[in-house]
DNA sequence: TCCGAATTAACTGTTGACAGTTTATTGTTG
DNA sequence: CAACAATAAACTGTCAACAGTTAATTCGGA
């Protein structure tokens, strides 16, 4: 499969156990197996993954690197807890940096890029009506290629950050879209503007894409208020 | 001292070898000791600084964290390298944060902030005039002391890792500000706006001062090609 | 019964040694 | 003399054990 073949090169280019141990770390987070909060027991884990705990501290200061994980001297390494507050500046951040990466996706005038948008945005559309885990997963590649398309590395890194840090949030109704449709349309809007190299425009869309999630985390957090 | 009192603190606080290797070897780094591209020997060091390996790897993971350092499988950490259009990447990421951060300050309406931005802004003046490292210091303080007042850890965080990486660019060119008190009076607009509460003008603002600062980059690097 | 000090257990931080890979060197051949 | 293969050195990746710190438990006293 393609998926295991890109596994082995990624392999083979950083053939080092530290970092599978650390992709291993990072599904225990984001799957809400190790809990924000929670310690990363070092021995456990290195049990656990049949290696010694070495590795398991590098993986865990690669994962530091991300914002997944906290150090902490002497009592050791934990899953780094995002509260309202640190999700709403989140929310701010990715808004202005993708912003910035539709205005550098609307200079680059990639139509191949453009066309794999058009092709996501199609398929958004049936989902948004059927499936929604499906659009929460077309959505996740959306927002990737749109960044790729930026072709800055530093950029991609913050933003992929910046996520990953997002999924830290306790109340995971982050992956429920109140309003699939007019999410989608918002896509529609960028991808035209980056179509016509319209650099302001993308811009000016794409924050206020990101904008308008915050602001439906907001409302829908006020009325779940516990 | 004050600094050092605060250097114990961070000790007490986080008392682990591997932080302060950290810092040595950050130090390193950014005067040029170790230059980029350099591979980072971890048994010299480890010799030199009187520590195992361990350590050493440790805080080569935390400088990664911060884009300094990059590991490659089985060949251990180097020194990254800033290229040219690295450089520009980064200081289009620094305006568009900044901006963001000017933004977020100009929300705040914290009054002593502002104060001290005035103060640093009057000693910039005469520092203009006479001590042209004296005001390279400065602007760093002053610009440090704005994303400060935006309170927001990972805004801060990540202009401060975009600052330091900026120092990896091989030409030292970037200490020389060629146009002091353009410069300067840059500051204080963005000193005004942020005190009027106008976080549109601030956003613009900050956004416009870094971009000219690739700007004069950009010209000064154009007649020194080598 | 509850609070606090002393003791014990658990865990992180650090070290030195070993295994595997990469790079440099040497020797060989056309 | 140059190109290539084999060998040796250097270095990173990993491991298991030791030292120091933090957290938990036990014990004694009010």
């Amino acid at each position: 499969m393609a998926a295991e073949e890109q596994d082995l090169l990624a392999l083979r280019r950083n053939s080092t156990l530290s970092s599978l141990v650390a992709d291993r770390i990072e599904r225990f987070i984001l799957s809400g197996q190790l809990p924000a909060g929670e310690r990363i027991n070092e021995a456990v884990l290195a049990k656990e993954l049949g290696v010694s705990r070495g590795p398991i501290r590098e993986a865990a200061r690669l994962l530091a690197s991300q914002g997944l994980v906290e150090f902490v001297a002497n009592k050791g390494a934990f899953v780094r807890e995002v509260s309202r507050a640190g999700l709403l500046e989140i929310y701010d951040l990715r808004a202005v940096l993708t912003g910035h990466a539709c205005e550098l996706a609307a200079r680059e005038r990639d139509e191949g890029g453009v066309s794999a948008l058009r092709g996501l945005h199609a398929e958004m559309s049936d989902a948004a009506k059927s499936d929604p885990a499906l659009y929460y997963t077309l959505n996740l590649r959306f927002h990737d290629q749109l960044v790729r398309m930026a072709s800055s590395p530093r950029l991609q890194a913050m933003i992929d950050g910046l996520v990953k840090e997002m999924h830290l949030f306790r109340q995971v109704s982050l992956s429920r879209h109140p309003d699939m449709a007019q999410s989608n349309r918002e896509h529609n809007e960028i991808i035209e503007a980056i179509a016509m190299g319209d650099e302001a425009s993308a811009r000016r869309l794409g924050e206020a894409h990101v904008r308008a999630g915050k602001m439906r985390f907001e409302t829908a957090a006020r009325s779940t208020a516990s």
